[in-house]
DNA sequence: GCAAATTAATGATTTATTCAAG
DNA sequence: CTTGAATAAATCATTAATTTGC
């Protein structure tokens, strides 16, 4: 199964088709405008239909719609209220964002702790040379047995 | 795609310096070797510690250590917890790849086909009802992920 | 009980990495 | 080495909950 169409060809995603066309945004300046301006400023609020439905497709595994998903989506949820292709975008993007945050642990600052308590280590500066390995690969064991049992006597090393 | 630079040959790298080619394992039975024995013979298991420190020389942008850094990256973490150089190579592949696999944005097809079913979506499938949201609607059209990254228009953030 | 003020959730933007292509 | 596409992280801003005072 291969299915990689996003980049190699039109990588453009007309996810809702922004129906405005050329003007997206045209501020109506009418009497009552007042109220409609700020509704039009005015953020997408998911109804209960519209939000168990998302929840149901993230927990079935969606994470990262395509953008013909999201118009699909978005197809269906208009019937439970008012919805546009870039909320279900933005709703996927924080609820996994977010889902990933509440689990994940800060790590982060072991690792500054790690590096920063022993002497320096110079593998993070790279000699002004080429590369140990121009190729960018290291000759190495490529399977795993041979390489935990290839531990041959290595050549000098320190120079 | 990548062309094989090239396999097998002779990776004669030393990752480790310690016997583990013939007799990997003939532990001492101490006291406290009961976990250390298990260990040997389980799967490396990274610490937090060491995880944090090979993610952040990852993020600083290492890919491709060479056996010298390996070596040291190797010696360092080992005071945080059993690791060999082979662990630490691994890591750096496995990682390499991983990431590389998380943008490739696979296994849609599987919702495609849901979300392409002409029937309703089982989730979104709503009772009888009114419409939910009495307000009006909000005309805002901007491309999700496009103008996520090219579309720069009206914002608030002061930075 | 209600309304204003404060806090918490969360939608919407911006910014920074990452891999891939030229 | 530079450029392009795409995402996830970080951030901002607005809405809903919750609290507080009357």
């Amino acid at each position: 199964m291969e299915a990689a169409p996003q980049h190699g060809g039109a990588g453009v995603i007309d996810l809702e088709g922004s129906g405005s066309g050329g003007a997206p945004l045209s501020p109506p300046l009418s009497p009552a405008s007042a109220a409609a301006a700020a509704l039009a400023n005015a953020r997408w609020n998911p109804t209960k239909e519209q939000l168990a439905a998302l929840e149901g497709l993230y927990e079935h595994g969606l994470r990262t719609p395509s953008a013909e998903q999201i118009k699909q989506i978005t197809a269906r949820l208009r019937e439970h209220g008012h919805i546009e292709g870039k909320n279900v975008f933005y709703w996927f993007q924080n609820h996994k964002a977010r889902q990933r945050q509440k689990q994940k642990q800060d790590s982060f600052a072991y690792f500054t702790r790690l590096l920063r308590r022993p002497p320096p280590l110079p593998m993070l500066v790279r000699p002004p040379g080429p590369l140990p390995y121009p190729h960018g690969r290291l000759p190495v064991p490529a399977p795993p047995a041979a390489a935990a049992a290839a531990c041959s006597s290595s050549n000098g090393g320190t120079h």
